[in-house]
DNA sequence: ATGTCCGTAACCTACGGA
């Protein structure tokens, strides 16, 4: 099945792109962040009529994840346990228990919003507890960490940064170790494996990016091809993210 | 480095957040 996360900014702004993109990629399941609607203005129905159901958690001006599939949708968690704020969804698509996250930014090193950062990855390592690694899952999203100084354009640029500390990158590394693995995915032609570009200051045509989206896949996937989708990022009205697509099975 | 874009509240502009 082929699988996909976004950064849409927006679904009600990235619309047409969103179904365009649906259109033309088909992908079979797909984790979206930042979808910044509540769930009243989420467009079920220009989903459903590519054949999409959906399982949206957002409460308005912020935040907001969803699922979309077209091979069926069980919804099984609509919040990180302790964390309210909607970044997280879980649902059984297929043979694949997909999850959707959007890890708190962190803004700055010295403000309440980065621990409450660290403390979120926390929570979702422990929702691995019990949890059996051989299950077929993908926990994809926007994760808000650069796991190394070669997933950001300038790590001088980031010294005294959030995304890069040694505390935020164990915090992703405790999800590695359990037992998921990072699907790394190609970049684009000539490019490095960026995920994010900051809209300000050209950031994008000098790919000065980010690699912060992830793709986490447990050890009950096969994973034959993955790639960074930068046409996402490209032309009029883009996100700041390109979407991750990912061809994988499962294991019966 | 801080040049853009988003939604919102309240108005045709400013602000918080990223």
């Amino acid at each position: 099945m082929l699988i996909a996360t976004w950064n849409v900014n927006s679904i009600t702004a990235r619309l047409p792109r969103l179904l365009d993109w649906l259109e033309q990629r088909g992908p079979d399941a797909v984790a979206l962040q930042e979808t910044k609607c509540a769930d009243a203005t989420f467009p079920y129905a220009d989903l459903k009529t590519l054949g999409y159901e959906a399982m949206h958690v957002g409460d308005g001006r912020w935040n907001g994840v969803a699922i979309l599939s077209k091979v069926g949708l069980e919804p099984l968690a609509s919040e990180l346990p302790g964390h309210p704020e909607p970044r997280y969804a879980r649902a059984r698509c297929g043979p694949l228990a997909v999850t959707s996250v959007y890890v708190p930014n962190g803004r700055s090193l010295d403000d309440p919003h980065y621990a409450y950062k660290l403390g979120w990855l926390a929570s979702l390592r422990q929702t691995l507890d019990g949890q059996d690694t051989t299950e077929p899952m993908a926990i994809m999203g926007d994760f808000n960490v650069a796991l190394t100084d070669e997933d950001v354009w300038n790590p001088r640029a980031f010294i005294g940064s959030t995304h890069v500390t040694p505390a935020e990158r164990q915090a992703v590394q405790a999800l590695l170790d359990w037992g998921l693995t990072d699907v790394r995915a190609r970049p684009g032609k000539g490019d490095r494996a960026f995920t994010y570009w900051d809209y300000r200051a050209g950031m994008f045509h000098k790919d000065f990016g980010m690699r912060i989206d992830l793709v986490l896949t447990s050890r009950g996937v096969r994973v034959s091809d993955a790639y960074v989708d930068r046409e996402a990022r490209k032309g009029k009205g883009p996100s700041d993210h390109a979407a991750i697509l990912v061809e994988l099975t499962t294991d019966a």
